[in-house]
RNA sequence: GCCGGAGUGGCGGAAUAGGAAGACGCGGCGGACUCAAAAUCCGCUUCCGUUAAAGCGGAGUGAGGGUUCGAGUCCCUCCUCCGGCACCA
């Protein structure tokens, strides 16, 4: 008990002691600049353990580098607006700003609790005008660009939010939020091009290969699902108009039975006007708009449809083809009009036999034959064509690109790319938020505000927070209305704040000049820093944040603000902190464990479950970081977050590990304790060729433990590095020559190994030893590398494969040598005695593999 | 369904250009210290069999096959779990 409270105690020195040295303080023209980041977080709630393993692993990565002689940038800042700010305020009464500034204040404190090594004067809000102003003016930017637009168009609506929200926020369907499946509702917003970055944005994944987890690259490559294909005009029969289809398979153009339009295409309302079965179609689209994605994906297979009564020309062969409306057509994917080839396509076959459409046969597999009557499902693979025409006996492959050219040559087509990618749709219906810096006039139409207007700040008083389908800025009458910067007549603010998302979006480039209040930022600052070197942050962010952050850096490239179009050149994403709680499945809630009871939950009397989710407020599972800093001290929850498993891996939060994390380092203490008083105050060098023994191994132990802690570290293996360490603690416990230099070059070195880990301690200790600077101004230590091996090296020897003994030989010792040595030994001797010795398989310093016969006879 | 990743002691996890499986830690067992306990320090700890013990023998990295003198690691088939996407034409 007291010792903790000493760890604490000197937390807090040495924090205070690093403040006053300014330890942390980036340097205004870095000669050898290392950018470290991590994701800032949400200033929601409390910090907990799940939240403080991306801060703990950016700050050794920062420790690292300033101790290998970086200059580093590592910055922190709060993404501060969003909905539970208005929830709270809902809530509680308390106004989104108070609320989340409290947060902030919170948040900060804890950081500065752990002794994290931010440069504090860089330190940002999103939710500060100061920021947002510039939020603003990157979205003035973007509108100048022609990045940003206003459509009129079906958008992801969430019925209980009561705000719209972009593809990458619909998780399964469903608001990611509050889980309420979303719905489609046509609304005018606003959007961002991120599509015409389409292409860069999956090519310059190349760029970031080897430097970026696969995982990553492979999400954002299917996120945005570049995929090459034809595209083909049919012509409406009825005034030659275009109804322009995208495919895959140009090679099945002679298949096709029908065509089906999505119900949201804009096509539709013509179809409807024109068609002998209106009211049919009318109620048809009606419903399946209506429905959410969740009901259309669960309807699914029954390919439900209406057949429009019209006709499209095919454009080779001149056929009437059926125009159909189906839901099961996407209208945000190609064109939303799809060319149905039942025989060749699964979705276009179901649909064919619901709705009683022929099936036509074009492709047959190479070696055999398709009969439309035997088919139980389409033919989807390659092959070759049929029934086609002159493409007739053409394999797929070449089928596909001859059909591009015929088309192009007849103007009906050709070539064609598509994404799954969509506009970032970035109006939300909401009050906390950066608002949208444009004016309604109804005489000049959409204006955009003055640059020298900004920030648009947002209006203070509020009556009303609650959701009611449109944002409260609306009825802030004062705030909503306003001259025409154009006419200066009246007109009226965008209502809508900016998806959280723009904000931090380039909030990593306003680290380095935040205090800029003429620009978004200097240039010239931000080319010395950028790109950030290592970026931190966790996996779900894959196809949100990260795709954003390198839209919006290659905008800011274009237009000439930076001169890196990557912003994060290396990046490391970390697993998620789960913890165990019990589960009362009968009551259905979460039960502290003072109700529990033996295994029995004490309300009810039936039998509680254990559950293992990632930690997080609703669930009750979390380890608060202030309480556990103040109980059991800083570098305890370092070391525990840190050794408990692979730092990209999902870890398991257990009390035993704090036991461990702890008792390593008090044995740490402990052994400075007896053994600082060696040291002096001064830095000894050996010289390990007049070393023997003891005091050689030692020496060799540490240069080992130096190269793997090292190794280990930059390839965020801190689980092992810090097993590495334990170990060398171990072996200087068990050193007995008190009085060898060895012992005191040890002490000095071991204490800088650990400094990155566990600074506090290691700072202790380091002055502990007699010196009076930081320990962070030390270099990391270097290993030697001619004492890196043991001169004697123990190996097995097999006998077919099985180990059967041992040998002590000189590394780099022959195979002969080897093998006489291991002939010495009896249990060796004892498996070859009688055999004939077939092959000796030798690998130096490995082993030695005798592969004997048996000569028959004797068992 | 498609695309990723993973399956190793009682537990968290080590070890991959193929070469001693289980580093390090937790837990457990034993010893020292103590009037005693805690803490600490020192040992032992994959399983089964055998032995008074040291030891010896066998099995063993999700399952089954294969390549190899040798496979946790490479190849084939399958199972389970986690993550992402999901009518993407």
């Amino acid at each position: 008990m007291e010792r903790e409270y000493i760890i604490r105690e000197i937390e807090k020195k040495w924090q205070k002691y690093w403040e006053e040295i300014d330890l942390y303080k980036t340097k205004i023209t870095p000669a050898n600049k290392y950018y470290v980041l991590e994701m800032f977080p949400y200033t929601s709630g409390e910090l907990h353990m799940g939240h403080l393993k991306n801060y703990v692993i950016g700050d050794v990565v920062a420790r690292v580098r300033i101790m290998e002689g970086f200059d580093i940038l590592h910055p922190i800042g709060w993404d501060a607006f969003g909905l539970p700010a208005e929830n709270a305020a809902i809530k509680h009464g308390i106004h989104p700003r108070i609320w989340t500034y409290k947060n902030i204040e919170n948040f900060r404190n804890t950081f500065r609790m752990i002794g994290l090594s931010y440069d504090w004067d860089k330190e940002l809000a999103t939710c500060d005008p100061d920021y947002y102003k510039w939020t603003e003016w990157l979205f003035l930017l973007l509108y100048r660009r022609g990045l940003a637009y206003r459509k009129d168009d079906f958008v992801n609506w969430c019925p209980s939010c009561k705000t719209v929200l972009a593809n990458e926020q619909v998780i399964d369907g469903k608001c990611e939020r509050c889980k309420t499946p979303v719905l489609k509702k046509e609304l005018e917003q606003w959007f961002f091009k991120i599509t015409t970055y389409a292409d860069r944005l999956i090519d310059d994944l190349e760029l970031l290969r080897g430097r970026w987890p696969d995982n990553i690259l492979k999400q954002q490559e299917n996120w945005i699902g570049r995929s090459y294909g034809t595209k083909i005009i049919f012509k409406y029969e009825k005034d030659g108009s275009e109804l322009p289809v995208f495919t895959t398979r140009a090679d099945t153009l002679f298949g096709v039975t029908f065509i089906t339009v999505a119900p949201e295409h804009e096509l539709v309302k013509m179809l409807i006007s024109d068609s002998p079965y209106a009211n049919r179609l009318v109620e048809y689209v009606k419903e399946s708009i209506q429905k959410s994605d969740v009901e259309r994906e669960f309807a699914q297979r029954e390919k439900s449809g209406v057949f429009t009564g019209l006709y499209a020309i095919h454009p080779l062969n001149g056929e009437r083809i059926p125009i159909w409306i189906g839901d099961y057509v996407l209208a945000h994917y190609g064109t939303g009009v799809v060319m149905g080839v039942p025989a060749h396509d699964q979705r276009d076959f179901e649909f064919a036999k619901k709705n009683g459409l022929p099936v036509k046969v074009v492709i047959k597999p190479v070696d055999g034959e398709l009969n439309v009557d035997d088919m139980s499902g389409a033919f989807e693979e390659y092959g070759i064509m049929v029934n086609s025409e002159r493409f007739t006996g053409m394999p797929s492959e070449s089928g596909i690109t001859e059909i591009q050219k015929e088309l192009e040559g007849r103007g009906l087509g050709g070539k064609a790319v598509s994404y799954k990618l969509r506009d970032w749709l970035i109006s939300r219906q909401r009050y906390w938020g950066a608002p949208i810096p444009m004016i309604h006039c109804p005489h000049c139409g959409i204006v955009p505000v003055p640059e020298e207007d900004l920030p648009v700040v947002l209006p203070e008083h509020i009556k009303d927070f609650k959701p009611k389908g449109r944002s409260p800025l609306e009825d802030v009458e004062d705030w909503i209305s306003v001259e025409c910067p154009k006419c200066g007549g009246r007109a009226k603010r965008d209502p809508d704040t900016m998806d959280t998302f723009v904000d931090s979006s380039w909030y990593f480039l306003r680290y380095i000049d935040p205090k800029n209040d003429r620009a978004i930022f200097d240039s010239e600052k931000v080319n010395q820093w950028m790109p950030v070197d290592q970026y931190i942050g966790g996996v779900e962010h894959a196809t949100k944040h990260l795709i954003y952050a390198r839209f919006i850096q290659k905008v800011l490239y274009d237009e000439g603000l930076v001169n890196v179009s990557e912003p994060f050149e290396n990046l490391f994403t970390q697993g998620l902190v789960h913890k165990s709680f019990f589960y009362c499945s009968h009551c259905g809630e979460v039960v502290q464990d003072e109700e529990v009871l033996g295994e029995v939950h004490l309300k009810c009397g039936n039998r509680i479950e254990v559950l293992t989710e990632m930690m997080s407020k609703s669930r009750g599972n979390i380890v608060a970081v202030a309480p556990f800093v103040e109980e059991h001290g800083a570098d305890v929850a370092r070391i525990t977050i840190l050794f408990a498993g692979p730092a990209e891996k999902d870890m398991l939060w257990a009390d035993s590990g704090v036991e461990g994390a702890k008792r390593f380092l008090l044995r740490v203490l402990r052994f400075y304790e007896s053994n600082a008083g060696r040291v002096h105050g001064v830095k000894i060098n050996v010289d390990p060729g007049a070393l023997k023994g003891e005091e050689k191994d030692l020496y060799i132990k540490l240069q080992q433990t130096i190269k793997s802690v090292r190794e280990d570290s930059s390839e965020f293996h801190f689980n092992t590095a810090i097993a590495r360490m334990m170990e060398f603690l171990n072996d200087l416990y068990g050193f007995k020559k008190e009085d060898s230099p060895v012992l005191v070059k040890s002490c000095i070195d071991f204490a800088v190994l650990l400094a990155p880990f566990a600074p506090h301690i290691a700072e202790e200790i380091w002055h502990m030893m007699g010196f009076n600077e930081t320990i962070f101004y030390e270099r990391y230590p270097e290993y030697d590398e001619k004492y890196i091996h043991f001169e004697e090296v123990e190996i097995p020897v097999q006998v077919n494969g099985k180990v059967r003994g041992r040998i002590k030989i000189m590394k780099g010792a022959g195979k002969e040598v080897a093998f006489r040595q291991a002939l010495q030994d009896d249990r060796v001797k004892s498996y070859i005695e009688g055999n004939s010795v077939q092959n000796v398989v030798y690998v130096q310093d490995r082993l030695l593999n005798i592969v004997i016969k048996s000569m028959g006879g004797n068992s």
